[in-house]
Order: structure tokens, then sequence, then C-alpha cells
RNA sequence: GGAGACUUGUCCGAGUGGUUGAAGGAGCAAGCCUGGAAAGUUUGUAUACGCGCAAGUGUAUCGAGGGUUCGAAUCCCUCAGUCUCCGCCA
């Protein structure tokens, strides 16, 4: 969420970055500041009300101490009416600022000076390309195939478990789950991260900090019965472990990483982008979070960002970054890396990471702020990323690497799958 | 799931209707003291919003929300959490 102030203070930079995001209700930043010098008026009248009421029950506690019950009962009368009005003062300035509110979470997050313009995945600008695609023999297979052959993923019988997008992973497909998770943990440990393991599920309080509720709330499965949501990545619990909290700036970085399953709901896709690992309602993945102090949050982007591509090289899986252009950026993000790697036989390339500095757009949200010495606290800046997540990288790894002998699981993996074929 | 006790500032802890944003202590910061440190001593030490160039000042906040009252940390209700006992159980 952005700031009025911000909005006050450099309201052109706000307007021209709102719309390389290609944002179109522009006049929401002059009514939310409106709606703010509003807010400020209203505030000030009830203040004024609250004082005037605050000071007559002293008046009337001393009148009372001192015996004088009639004066006092005048004092009471005087007050009554100002109670009353204070009452409906204070539910204006409540209406108003659910108003102010109401806007404010509509505008999306500026995008910063490098991000390039355009408004479709096709304007994104690709910054690294790594790897050859590879050349798959005749009569190669698309994993959805491959997972039926070497019988690993269960398509069908997640389906009559669960229900379409919740497969069931069995024998080496399972233990290459487990072997692709542990790899990316211990990766993460070794560059820094403090590895949490939170719920996986969480209150609204949480779906607020982190920007999923109010407005993506169909995306996330829900539990009636105790009002919890399934979180839909690690992103979640993990950023809100620091809502309302204020750190010291010599805290800076904090580094978490988790394992979790995710739960998307993912209403509305169907068709071919859906096939097999492509996208599924359950999937695994290992996120990296850090909070940064303002003045150092990009380095600690590209630091992230260079890391993600490190595992994939170790992988030896083809991949391409590409720096998302201002209208195919997600609201919250300030700039974003997608990292995509290719899949042979599909002969796509499928989206596995995504690395986004969100300066102070979520730690306004949730209350997260530093302090420096003793000055006031601070917004303090949020980043995170996949690193990463499982299914797209399996896809990749059983067709890139399939022979027709069988799947070659990549070398770095292999003390931790403790085979080398899937056959 | 049932019964009871509890939830106060960074921490410990006092406070059962009247000027309490909150005693006292610890911690932390600064000053004095010291060759330096410890001890001692003085001062300061929450957050949000508003007004003010600033010093400062108004309002709100004692788990959360609502209510009673001229006035609530203190009384009542709802919810959440913690602890103890019982029940159940990986």
């Amino acid at each position: 969420m952005l700031l009025v102030q911000n909005l006050r203070e450099d309201k052109e930079a706000v307007l021209a970055g709102l719309s390389k995001k290609k944002f179109k209700l522009l006049h929401l930043v002059d009514e939310a500041i409106n709606k703010d010098d509003i807010r400020k008026k209203e505030q000030n009248q009830l203040d004024e009300l609250l004082s005037q009421s605050k000071k007559l029950s002293e008046q009337i506690g001393m009148l009372m101490k001192a015996g004088k019950i009639e004066d006092a009962q005048k004092l009471k009368n005087e007050n009554a009416i100002l109670k009353e009005e204070s009452k409906t003062q204070q539910e204006r300035l409540e209406s108003i600022e659910k108003e102010l509110y109401e806007i404010l979470v509509q505008l999306p997050n500026l995008p910063h000076s490098s991000v390039p313009e355009g408004s479709t995945p096709n304007d994104n600008e690709v910054v690294y390309m790594h790897g050859s695609t590879p050349e798959l023999y005749i009569g190669a297979l698309p994993h959805w195939e491959l997972c039926s052959k070497y019988d690993i993923i269960d398509f069908e019988l997640g389906v009559k478990l669960t229900g379409a997008g919740f497969p069931v992973y069995k024998g080496k497909g399972a233990k290459l789950q487990r072997a692709l998770i542990n790899f990316f943990l211990d990766s993460a440990h070794n560059e820094g991260y403090h590895e949490v393991q939170p719920p996986i599920l969480v209150n609204a309080d949480s779906g607020y900090g982190t920007g999923q509720l109010p407005d993506k709330e169909g995306q996330m499965y829900f539990i009636t019965q105790d009002e919890f949501y399934l979180i839909p990545t690690a992103e979640v619990p993990v950023t809100n472990i620091y809502r309302n909290v204020i750190l010291k700036a010599e805290d800076f970085p904090v580094k978490n990483t988790a394992y979790t399953p995710c739960f998307r709901r993912e209403a509305g896709s169907y068709g071919k982008d859906v096939r097999g690992l492509n996208r599924l309602h359950q999937f695994d993945k290992v996120e990296i979070v850090q909070i940064q102090h303002p003045e150092k949050s990009y380095e600690t982007l590209e630091e992230m960002r260079t890391y993600v591509a490190g595992i994939l090289m170790k992988l030896n899986l083809p991949f391409r970054t590409l720096k998302l252009c201002g209208g195919d950026m997600s609201f919250a993000s300030a700039l974003t890396y997608d990292m995509e790697v290719f899949s042979a036989a599909q002969k796509k390339w499928l989206e596995v990471s995504s690395v986004s500095n969100f300066e102070s757009f979520q730690a306004n949200r949730l209350k997260l702020r530093y302090r420096e010495g003793t000055n006031k606290p601070i917004l303090a800046h949020t980043l995170n990323g996949s690193a990463l997540a499982l299914p797209r990288i399996v896809a990749a790894i059983l067709e890139n690497n399939q022979t027709p002998d069988g799947i070659k699981i990549p070398e770095v993996l292999v003390p931790y799958t403790g085979f080398d074929w899937i056959n």
C-alpha cells in the first residue's frame, strides 16, 4: 500500500509510475489526497470534542469530591451533549478513514525506474540467458507421458483422492521431490538463510499483511469452520512473522527460507497450460524472503537473482531471466525478475521463480519498520523469491534429461536421491 | 471438549471507577563521577494520527472488539491467547 504522504510529495512521479504499470484509475490519486484532507479536518474536530469532554469530566470529578452534587449534575448534562456529538464525529471519521483505505488499496506499487515500458509478456526484457536448448531424440515425450511411463507421478490417482491438480508422487517420483526440497534448503542455508517451518494455514490478518486479501481472496482455499486460509506461498507466513515489528537497523539483512506446500485455486485456468505439472492446485516450493534497509534493497535483489540463477545452473537446466515490464508486473512489486526454464519436449519456457523487491509496499501494510538509533521508526523493504517451485523444475528435468533408456538425474541431486536414473 | 486462574510499557511488576500513558525495579541511552571501568548519581527511554518552523501540544491505545458511566487498565458482554486440573489423543 502506498502512503498518502508520497502521493502528496511527488504526485507527478506517482502518476507516471502508475501509468507505466498500465494502471488506469489515475483519478484515485487526487481522490486519496482530498479524502486525506477531509480526514485531517474530521480528526481535528473529534480531538477537540474529546478534549472538551475530558476536561468536563475532570471538573465533575472534583465537584463530586467537594460534595457539590448540583453543580456536577449541571456539567453532566453539558457533557451529555458533547458525548453525542463526539460519537457521531467518531463515526464520520471512521467512515472517511475506511473510504481512504479503500482508495489506497486499489493503487499498485510504483515500478522502479529501470522497469521496461510495456503491457504484455512480450515486452519483458530478457536480461540473461544460460545454456542451450537440448535437441531431443525422435520419440521424446512430454513430461506427463514420462510420468505415467515410469509410474512416478500419478495424476489420475490424485483426481480420485482429491481432484484435478493434486497429483500423487510415487516411488522415485516421490524421492525426487524430497531430494529437490532438501537440495534447495541446503543451498539456501549455505547462502545464509535461516530456515523456518511456518504454519500452512494462516488467519485473515496475515492475508491482509502480504496483500492476498482483500482482492485475491478467490485465489486461496478457505477453511470456513475456523476461518483459516491455506497459504498460496510461504511468503505469507514467513513475511508475516514481522507484522507489527520494529527491527533495529543492525538486524539487516533478515534472511529467511522455508519449504512449504502451496495451495492455489487457480480459478479460471484450463486447457494446455495446466497440462501435467504446468499448473497445480497443490505444489511444493522453497521460498526465500529478505527484509532489508531501503538503501540496500536493490543490491539484495540482484544478489537473490544471482543466487536463484546459480541453483538452476547446478541443476544444468537452460534458463533465461526476464525483467518484467510495467504492465506484466504484479500489483505489489517495484521490480521483478522471472526465471524461466526451457522445457524441451513442450518447447516452452516455464516460469520457475519470481524474485521481487516490494520496497515498502508490503511493509506499510505489515507495519514492518526499523529504527536507526533513537529516530522514529521507518518502513523496511521486503523482498522474496522462489528458490524454487518444484513442479516445473521436475517437468524440465524429466523432459530435458530423457533418453531412450530412462531419465538421467542431475548430478547435484544424486546424493539426495540415492539413484541416478529413473528407468 | 469441560472447570478454574490469568493477559499491563523492551522485560519484571504495582494498580478494582476520578486527572494513570500508567508506581517501583531491571535493561538501554546520555551527563556527572573515574586514569579507565565497575559501583554511585542525574536525566531520558512506547506507538499511531492531528496541530506547530521548532520547542511543544491535542487525541487514542493497559490481549482484541463492544457495552455501562460525567469519567474505565479497573465493572459487564463477546472473541482470542496463556497456565492449571479433568477428558480425549498422534
